[in-house]
DNA sequence: TGCACGATGAAC
DNA sequence: TTCATCGTGCAC
C-alpha cells in the first residue's frame, strides 16, 4: 500500500531548516466546495525567528504575527502589497516564532492559473487572509507525503526580496528542487 | 492620526 | 524599471 499520508503535527514542530527541506516534494492540499486542489511544492523559504532580520516575528509579537509565535502546523497567510496573500508554515515549538513560506507547487490535480510564486501560489489554491491560523492538521487545508514521491535534487540560495536583512538576506535560506519547471525564478 | 514600506506580479 | 494597492508598524 503506498496511500499518501497526512503530516502531523511532529512533522512541524522540528528545526525550521529540517521541516523547509522536508517539505519539498509535499503536497499541498485545499478541499473546497467539494473540490480537491493539490499541488506539489517545489520551492520554500525558512524564516528562523525574531533573531532573523528578514523575519516578520523580528519585529516583536503583534497581532499580525500572532499565528508564528504560536504552536507549529498552523498557517500563517498575510497580505503582501496590499493585494497579494503568501501563505507560510508555522514551525518549532509554541513561542518560538519561526515558519517557512511556500513559493511554488507543481500542480497535481484541480488548480487553475499559475503557481509559481507565493501570490500565484496562493491564488491557485484558493488561500486568502480567511485562513491565517488554520490548524493544518484537520482536514480542509493540509499537506501530505505523496503516495509516490519522486526523487530530486535541492538547490540552496539567497531568500527573495528581503535585501533590507543585511547579513541575513545572504543567507542560504530558499531551497527549491533543482531543474523543476515551476519554480519561482532561477 | 499619519505615513513609509513591503517575504509580489504584471506591464512597459 | 515602474506601478498597482492597502495592512502594518512606528513615528509624531
Amino acid at each position: 500500500m503506498d496511500a499518501a499520508a497526512k503530516l502531523e503535527r511532529a512533522f512541524y514542530d522540528r528545526d525550521t531548516v529540517a521541516v523547509a527541506l522536508d517539505l519539498l516534494g509535499k503536497h499541498l492540499v485545499h478541499e473546497v466546495g467539494g473540490v480537491r486542489r493539490v499541488g506539489r511544492i517545489v520551492e520554500v523559504e525558512a524564516y528562523l525567528g525574531p533573531h532573523d532580520r528578514a523575519a516578520h516575528s523580528s519585529r516583536g509579537l503583534t497581532a499580525r504575527t500572532r499565528v508564528m509565535f504560536g504552536p507549529p502546523g498552523h498557517a500563517y497567510v498575510y497580505l503582501i502589497y496590499g493585494m497579494h496573500c503568501c501563505m507560510n508554515v508555522v514551525t518549532e515549538a509554541d513561542g518560538q516564532a519561526a515558519a517557512v513560506l511556500l513559493r511554488a507547487l507543481e500542480p497535481v490535480c484541480g488548480l487553475d492559473g499559475r503557481t509559481q510564486g507565493p501570490g500565484l501560489l496562493c491564488k491557485a489554491m484558493g488561500i486568502d487572509r480567511r485562513h491565517n491560523g488554520l490548524d493544518l492538521t484537520d482536514t480542509r487545508l493540509y499537506l501530505e507525503s505523496p503516495a509516490k514521491p519522486e526523487p530530486f535534487a535541492i538547490v540552496r540560495r539567497p531568500r527573495v526580496g528581503v535585501d533590507y536583512a543585511g547579513a541575513w538576506a545572504r543567507r542560504l535560506l530558499r531551497f527549491y528542487i533543482k531543474g523543476n519547471p515551476f519554480v519561482s525564478r532561477s
